[in-house]
DNA sequence: AAGTCAATCAAACGATTGTTTTAATCCTAA
DNA sequence: TTAGGATTAAAACAATCGTTTGATTGACTT
């Protein structure tokens, strides 16, 4: 296919270079001069190789993302696998979600806990292009693991599920994103934020504890929210 | 102070202008002349009145902001007033938290919802007067709900603690930041989605069972964790 | 009624953005 | 070696950014 021997050396320089300098500013604040010069090609190269800024954004996205959620849904068919016709334990489908993103932030190959915070990042960006390839890379995934979870909780309606779900990977993808601005909240050193795999191994019991937790009371109102909700403080 | 009539108004108005569009493109896509077009003031305004667009975007977080962690202060004093001695029980302090950003978000004269997601996604920003702006507002509220939880929770550690605070913090500001991108995860429609009420109604049994958690075993591998990670497949 | 000062306005500033163009260069296949 | 497509290089493109300038307005004080 690609001809000369170093074409596909400029096309991965940009990648990871653009990976880092995305992850460190986020994607409107970088330039592509920026990219060009860190990873010492011509300007030019971008829009050569990828035609566009927001189709290299997508492929640096895409180049660890892909790989992460499919290896996501392998751990959950094995486990399906294993459990024959049934149900998978929480703690199973839970560590299917959670293990390939800590694999991906250990591999010493990538730039791991870089690519994660750049991931968190992503989900609350605004950018409609943005929100459109997330959405296609994760519908499918999510709505395997959404049934997965479905059938080891059977007690819960699918719409609390739907909601914890959401919980979940919004603590999963705020911690990944956090940086050392929030540091101040865990008290850590910067080493010990990096360490995603005392991370992971934290969030788990925590996402899983919340998963199992009874249902919330939604016709009447809970006594400690509304008993600080209907009280006149103003200040 | 502010001599004429409708001085402030301009003032207010660029201030709402730049909330709404803030939110909806984030800090680094909102240009100043789509903030002053929407609020139909010229150009010149912005910088006359706040000085640089960094300005105008510390005011449009503080002026909501700032109310709103004072009250979750309070709530939490009153609430270790009532207490006399004694710790406060863990559901009261998770309301103190989550209960005035509730009640920002049902506030109608705010676009309550609107700031709540700007909140959110503030959070992920990498902007470094953003980080540091986030920090120096949050620290001391931060601090006392902390100590608060710590004296719930003696069996806890400290560094346990800090990790839960923090995954809170980010379930909470993610679900409040979350746009209709991940709406598939909770096959919800856009009006319930917009429904903060019901969202924390669900969020606050959720993260006080991951609060309550027993602690993780940190020395040896959790089995699930490691059965997985262990696995030879790659794909 | 003259003067003062904050507020608004149109216009332009210099810098930087993503992208395109055109020419020079490289490597491979004939 | 030579033709030819793929890659790189330097330069300029048009557009847009945040900010500043200098003139003009209008309400209030003396």
């Amino acid at each position: 296919m690609t001809t000369a021997r170093s074409a596909p050396a400029t096309r991965e320089r940009i990648c990871g270079a653009a990976e880092a300098l995305f992850m460190a500013h986020g994607y409107e604040a970088t330039t592509l001069r920026s990219i060009t010069a860190a990873a010492g090609v011509n300007l030019a190269a971008v829009n050569y190789h990828y035609g566009s800024k927001e189709e290299l954004f997508r492929a640096v996205l895409t180049r660890r993302l892909d790989p992460m959620n499919q290896r996501r849904v392998d751990l959950l068919d094995r486990a399906e696998r294993e459990a024959g016709g049934r149900a998978v334990a929480c703690e199973r489908i839970l560590a299917a979600l959670l293990v390939p993103a800590l694999e991906l932030a250990r591999d010493p190959r990538t730039g791991g806990n870089d690519f994660l915070r750049l991931l968190g990042r992503a989900y609350a960006d605004p950018a409609p292009f943005i929100r459109r390839f997330l959405s296609e890379q994760y519908a499918t995934m999510i709505a395997r693991f959404k049934s997965a979870f479905a059938l080891a909780l059977p007690h819960l309606p699918r719409k609390e599920l739907s909601w914890r779900l959401h919980f979940i990977m919004g603590a999963l993808s705020y911690t990944l994103a956090g940086t050392d601005a929030l540091k101040l909240i865990a008290e850590l050193k910067p080493r010990e934020t990096a360490n995603d795999e005392v991370l992971l191994r934290r969030l788990a019991p925590f996402l899983l504890a919340g998963l199992k937790a009874p249902l919330p009371d939604l016709s009447e109102v809970t006594a400690e929210l509304d008993g600080a909700l209907v009280a006149p403080a103003r200040r």
